[in-house]
DNA sequence: GGCGTAACGGTTGAG
DNA sequence: AACTCAACCGTTACG
């Protein structure tokens, strides 16, 4: 049963126990050291424990992905049904062949590789408990012939650096009615390892391409970002989003979507919005007089600046005001999964970053598509001017 | 003071 | 259906 309320640490910040960190807090991170902000400052701007900010950063550094690892399951089996299958073969043709010849020959006819071949223990298992008697193994391969071809060669954990989240997510969970299925552009599946680059992963232009700044209601991007303010949930989206089961998952989505779209039609603090420190109370007020002193703007001025950009491409620094902080709002009455479920279910359905078939919704549900989770998208995002999930 | 990381208590999900 | 257990999580504390 997953606690209704996260914890408070040190620094303040809400977290779960035992669960990653929203992706959008992930991509933060990433986005501000990229911006040159220290460690430690991420660390107390968002929040966040400065060994999970190291944590973050250097697998970031390793692998381009902001993405949390697969948790759970179960590490797959070298033993597979056609490793024994040839083990049995090797033994038939050749009952007096040792262990580690089998090993080598394994390795040889690529039936494994270096990383799945079995121990000469395994193998020695294997003849003895599953060749030695061949007339019980025969009933027992005859079934599995039935069964799916096992795997080929992979490492365990392999599928969650190779999301194609929204396409496995557009498999899982119907598109309500009168809500535009998602664009193939936000569909493709993505190839890793990638170049990338942080703005893109921002999904900045995934969001001027989307907003009109008269449109009185946000594209699911726009929510997005929102739903990266930790104390930005209106008090009645609560019973919504406590007490969270995996099957009302996708209602909740919905309800919390509703809760999301019309604080929208108002300027946000965009400094707010990135640093997400601050969301005065429902997102229906603009920034304090005293933001913009500090050098904040609004939303409606960074859609603005964005669209006026040559390439497209703006550097996310120009919108970021680093070293102003503003105050904190206090945690402890903040439910993570207030934060983590601002979602629409039409795009944000699955984890697919992890397994595939892994629980299509989980309670972060402001996670952005993994798809963008990655290095530079310039590629990858090449003609996709449209990345409409429609609001309701 | 900043940072890397082991220990810890926790969750998850394939088998 | 319940259980196991090895993967992961973020926080904390230590060096």
């Amino acid at each position: 049963m997953e606690p209704a309320f996260g914890e408070v640490n040190q620094l303040g910040g809400v977290f779960v126990n035992g669960r990653p960190l929203p992706n959008a807090i992930r991509l933060r991170i990433v986005e501000l050291a990229q911006l040159g902000i220290r460690p430690c400052d991420i660390s107390r701007q968002l929040r966040v424990s400065h060994g999970c900010v190291s944590k973050i950063l250097a697998r970031y550094n390793e692998t381009g992905s902001i993405l949390p690892g697969a948790i759970g399951g179960s590490k797959p089996r070298v033993t597979t049904p056609t490793v024994v299958k040839h083990i049995r073969t090797y033994k038939q043709r050749d009952p007096g062949i040792f262990a580690w010849e089998i090993r080598d020959r394994l390795l040889a006819d690529g039936v494994c590789d270096k990383y799945n071949v079995p121990s000469v223990s395994s193998i020695s298992r294997i003849l003895r408990n599953k060749i030695g008697n061949l007339s019980q193994q025969s009933h027992y391969e005859s079934y599995k012939q039935h069964q799916p071809p096992p795997q080929p060669a992979l490492p365990y954990n392999h599928i969650y650096s190779y999301p194609s989240p929204i396409a496995a997510a557009g498999a899982k969970v119907p598109t309500p009615p009168g809500v535009p299925a998602i664009p193939s552009t936000m569909a493709m599946p993505r190839t890793w390892p990638s170049s990338h680059s942080v703005t893109d992963i921002l999904g900045i232009r995934s969001i001027t391409d989307q907003v009109s700044d008269t449109s009185p209601y946000p594209s699911p991007k726009v929510e997005e970002w929102s739903s990266l303010g930790r104390n930005s949930f209106p008090p009645a989206a609560q019973h919504a989003v406590n007490g969270l089961e995996k099957s009302s998952l996708e209602q909740e989505a919905k309800y919390s979507q509703v809760i999301w779209m019309a604080p929208h039609s108002n300027p946000i603090c965009e400094t707010c919005l990135l640093l997400a420190t601050c969301f005065h109370g429902q997102n229906t007020v603009p920034c304090p007089p005293t933001h913009m002193a500090s050098g904040h703007s609004t939303r409606m001025k960074l859609i603005k600046k964005v669209r006026e950009a040559p390439n497209g491409l703006p550097a996310v620094s120009s919108f970021v005001s680093a070293p102003a902080m503003p105050p904190y709002a206090t945690p402890a009455q903040v439910s993570p999964y207030m934060t983590y479920s601002a979602a629409p279910s039409s795009y944000m359905a699955s984890h697919g970053w992890q397994h595939a078939g892994g629980t299509p919704l989980s309670p972060h549900g402001c996670d952005i598509p993994a798809s963008l989770a990655f290095k530079g998208m310039q590629t990858a995002r090449e003609g996709s001017h449209s990345v409409t999930a429609s609001a309701l």
